[in-house]
DNA sequence: GAGTTAAGTAACTAATTAGTTACTTCAAGG
DNA sequence: CCTTGAAGTAACTAATTAGTTACTTAACTC
């Protein structure tokens, strides 16, 4: 019953795996080491995979970390599509929405480092890359519906930016993982902790729902 | 007149300034690069100095690292002190504070990306520098005295945890330059420009004030 | 102004690095 | 069953790296 496609059980090679393998390697090792501080051998390593064969399958080391960029981009915009926000009030979709931006950076902790690389090197390889280009706007057009009917509903100010609150959404979870060890250590507090973290979730909700209530009106 | 304490102005050698140009050589190539993408000799370069020199002064690229961190904690720092928000009506010194720290960024835009580097490093060096853990806290302290004659004044919500505003005041201006590169790419504006700087700015304020509003009273 | 100490230099080293070369092994189609 | 091309290996290379050594030069003190 060995399916055509599929490789056979007993199948020794087995290039998709292989070079699944080395993506999730070089996704570990450029989050927690960076662009620069990580080792082309220790990916190749961490994949069970000789290097030779990541410079078959990647070209290079700025490619590798396109792939994985594009890898960690299409993840997190395949996790938006499934919010469905439409069929909740404006209220519930919005603080759907923050929520979820924060529990994704405690689902996919590599993402922060990934971006902070990228941003290091100027989005050198974000900008070369139409595939991560035709992926942008979705939440962007999400925020901007939710906004539209919180207006027309009266439960949102009206002068709120749908970028403006994109970029807000995304800080105010951003900031406090990408930032948690510095903070933990200045202010003498684990910010990893649950209690932390559940004090913090509840906080960036109040923050984007206090802001947006509407300007004349009780909250 | 040459003083006794200050070098002669025909002084060849001045082991003050050499070492101050080092460590603004690091500062420079640190925050450009990383710790990880740094390198010794380029700092040394970019310092008019030899690279002994370097070592002879701050022992180790870590230590020199430290060196350049503990700098920029005591910048902004010294900066903050300087706020004076005790004059000023809880409002108007809460948006002064939040303008502020917007606008440090834009003063010493290296001190992003020297978070992020120690950041990635999880607080290595930060944590073993007591001279930073002892300049922990004012800007706390700050904001806890104006959320407290705030709520005083019944113009704040009670509910708001100074350490949450900290974090939150710093999140939304933080993020928007850390990651300006990817987010100007993936949304296609230029977030850098004047026009952008200024829509943040006021936005940033208004989240932060909008949040702050009473539960139970106008804005 | 002699002697001591700190400032400064240049050349070196030992380890590490991204990327390559020359080769072997496997699997599948005719 | 054998040929062909892709998958995979190991050892190499040329460049770069943080840190050191052995030395020279300047400045300050007594």
């Amino acid at each position: 019953m060995a399916s055509v496609n599929a490789p056979a059980v007993k199948n020794k090679r087995d290039p998709q795996a292989a070079k699944e393998r080395i993506l999730q390697a070089a996704l570990a090792e450029f989050s927690e080491k960076g662009l620069g501080g990580a080792r082309v051998d220790h990916i190749a390593h961490r994949a069970g995979a000789n290097k030779r064969m990541l410079y078959h399958y990647f070209g290079n080391k700025d490619d590798l970390f396109l792939a994985v960029l594009e890898f960690a981009y299409s993840e997190i915009r395949s996790a938006e599509l499934e919010l469905n926000l439409d069929h909740l009030s404006p209220e519930e979709g919005m603080r759907r929405l923050v929520a979820f931006t924060f529990d994704y950076f405690i689902t996919a902790p590599y993402f922060i480092n990934l971006l902070n690389s990228e941003n290091l090197h100027r989005a050198r390889h974000v900008r070369r890359s139409q595939a991560i280009l035709d992926m942008h706007g979705p939440v962007i057009g999400l925020i901007t519906d939710v906004l539209n009917r919180g207006v027309a509903d009266g439960v949102f100010r009206p002068d709120a930016d749908p970028v403006q609150v994109f970029i807000t959404n995304a800080s105010v979870a951003y900031f406090y993982f990408s930032n948690i060890h510095t903070l933990s250590t200045i202010i003498e507090r684990d910010l990893s902790s649950d209690e932390e973290l559940a004090a913090r979730r509840a906080h960036v909700i109040d923050v984007v729902m206090g802001y947006l209530r509407p300007l004349d009106q009780p909250g």
